[in-house]
DNA sequence: GGTTGACATGACACCGGTGACATGACACTG
DNA sequence: CAGTGTCATGTCACCGGTGTCATGTCAACC
């Protein structure tokens, strides 16, 4: 590979002077310019990243870890919205700064960060970027106060800056959705109830029934368990046989995430009941592989997994640049929209409910 | 950061010393050995990946492109199994060997792919993974003959390194599995006809009928566009209307993809059929964050693109490390394994089928 | 006891850029 | 015409490591 010194000797000028063409941080000649210029591409010349980050002592790098949170030795079977949005979303951040994005993957195994870090640390990240396939609480201390930090999908206890989904606000403005179509008795199937995203969007379930002044009935909840675990069907039958032979049965069920809502639409088909002209479902992520294509479409609330990434990524880019910047006291919450599709329908007393088919469009 | 002039001085020893405690390549008394160790642990030294780089003229880099090939310009939806899992597996091999891994996303525009390729030759990197979305021809010629490359899932003309997935020989295989189970009159829903994917494993459907001598009859087979196109449904229940409207239709049918699948569930049950048990449906690629999911679960063939992932940057490392290596004469193909899951079920003439649930169960 | 050699360590240059400073040419001012 | 300022360019040191060679110490051997 061609160096500065090859490019000065073929233009007949110094070192120095290639800099500065390099650069544009000095005057030089329009003739210079031009016979440099020409000599760098009659060699293929690119400067070298390393020699100038040890001598401006400034990498360019920024660091960022995702799927390192499972403690399960096996990488798990994906759950949700995979975190690769939100690493898109955090890349294209970046690279619009100039500066170039570090991927690692822990694939799942936690014993691997330290490796990681110690491989940012050679490479002088400038900051770091911690990505948690799902929203939860972090206790995993990342060491280094010399790096600037942003947790994205996770918060842990000593402050460090973070951003999560609006987990209570998207399932609220989902379920207010769902009311507005004229249904009164909604079950939902959660996550699994350790996870934060479910408490949060349970709070926000809650809060638009208390909206809509309909009473909370806890005998139209279930917690289900999605970990890909074998009887994850069975268990969501169980769910479903529950609300469905209740005196007063929901006319619409909301799921955990879209993964779900797809097992639904089939047990609930199994059992006879047509989607949505029978009843209504309504998933969460807009895992649009799964949201667009099921039949029919899913009406969903977004997870903002992308817009996550690069808030995470402007944010970390902003302490870096001012290292006096006040970190943000409190977590930033991303919110994300709801996506109306044909799955839901409003509720009418006549056996033919009128479709509200707003397929492709979105509330604003 | 501390520097190993820092750490010389700390442990009363010369630079050099210091040099050769960390890279173990010359001998070094104990007691020198310990102090040296503690100064590093006491300043938290790192030795610095770019000064060591400028020295050695290796930057341990490995570039990997993906996510460039839609000329759209924006990024399409998911159509298929995500790129993501490729880059797993390649990430996986490459810290094996010590070097790391520069991942780029060009978020679907091609136009971005000469600055993403400047940015890695700035970093030196020794090799470049090219990663398409999907299997198909490239036309796109990197340029930088001093730099290694595999493509993944993709293939030029100038015979440039190659893995492909093998896609004649997994939908023969999963073709297998279907006529093994009984059935004769076997539908056919592909993938758009433009894709590399689509012809080969049309290939692979009819070498297993002939090898069952079963008569391959075109009006079983319709292709589908499904690029997350608005009428897409409608394309697929026409399709599937003529299917079942024939004077025999077909007990089962092959998706293009799990996605494609997930739609014909719920098309089929819309139209009174149910899914096993009046229709076999089986898909391609296993996705499972789908074939595992639905309700009943996929029976499917396996995309490997972990394992193609793996093998490209195995390829790459072995190409670098022997720069007179052979290049292989032709593309690396990597098989897949059937999944038989629930929704391929034994046709019999009684109304009454036997499942065969060999949930979990994979063949050999 | 002088020579030899293994061992432990240091001095120094160099990798490819860039910052600080110096230099030479030239135009402008008084 | 001497003094001054601007422009274009070069010299040199330095960033943080490592390869090469030199040096000093000490035990082993003839």
């Amino acid at each position: 590979m061609a160096t500065i010194y090859d490019v000065a000797k073929h233009a007949g000028v110094s070192p120095k002077t290639v800099s500065r063409v390099l650069n544009a941080d000095a005057p030089v000649s329009e003739a210079t310019r031009e016979a440099v210029t020409r000599a760098m591409d009659a060699l293929g010349y690119v400067p070298s990243h390393a020699a100038r980050s040890i001598k401006s002592q400034k990498s360019g790098l920024i660091g960022l870890i995702t799927g390192a949170i499972s403690n399960a030795g096996e990488a798990a079977a994906p759950a949700g919205l995979p975190e690769i949005y939100i690493v898109q979303g955090a890349q294209a951040v970046v690279e619009t700064s100039g500066k170039t994005l570090l991927i690692s993957d822990t694939g799942g195994r936690l014993d691997r960060v330290p490796g990681l870090l110690r491989t940012f640390r050679e490479h002088r990240v400038e900051g770091l970027l911690y990505v948690a396939d799902f929203h939860k609480r972090l206790d995993l201390a990342l060491p280094g106060d010399e790096v600037r930090k942003v947790l994205v999908n996770c918060h842990d206890e000593i402050g460090t800056p973070t951003v999560i989904p609006d987990d209570e606000g998207g399932q609220y403005a989902l379920t207010r959705k769902v009311i507005a179509a004229g249904h009164r008795r909604i079950a939902y199937l959660t996550l699994a109830p350790a996870q934060e995203a479910t408490r949060l969007r349970l709070q926000g379930y809650r809060r638009a029934l208390e909206d809509a002044e309909i009473t909370y009935d806890p005998t139209l909840v279930a917690p289900t368990d999605l970990f890909g675990t074998p009887g994850e069907h069975q268990l969501i039958w169980d769910a479903l046989e529950r609300f469905l032979t209740q005196h007063a049965p929901p006319t619409a069920i909301c799921c955990g995430n879209d993964r779900l809502a797809m097992a639904v639409y089939g047990i609930l088909r199994d059992r006879g009941f047509s989607v949505p002209e029978q009843m209504s479902v309504v998933g969460y992520d807009d895992h649009r592989l799964i949201s667009e294509a099921l039949y029919p479409a899913l009406t969903t609330a977004e997870l903002p997994y992308s817009a996550m990434g690069a808030r995470a990524a402007q944010l970390l880019l902003e302490l870096i640049a001012d290292p006096d910047a006040a970190l943000p006291d409190a977590p930033i919450r991303v919110s994300g929209q709801v996506r109306l599709r044909s799955s839901l329908i409003e509720r009418r007393e006549t056996v033919q409910a009128k479709i509200i088919d707003l397929k492709g469009r979105t509330e604003t």
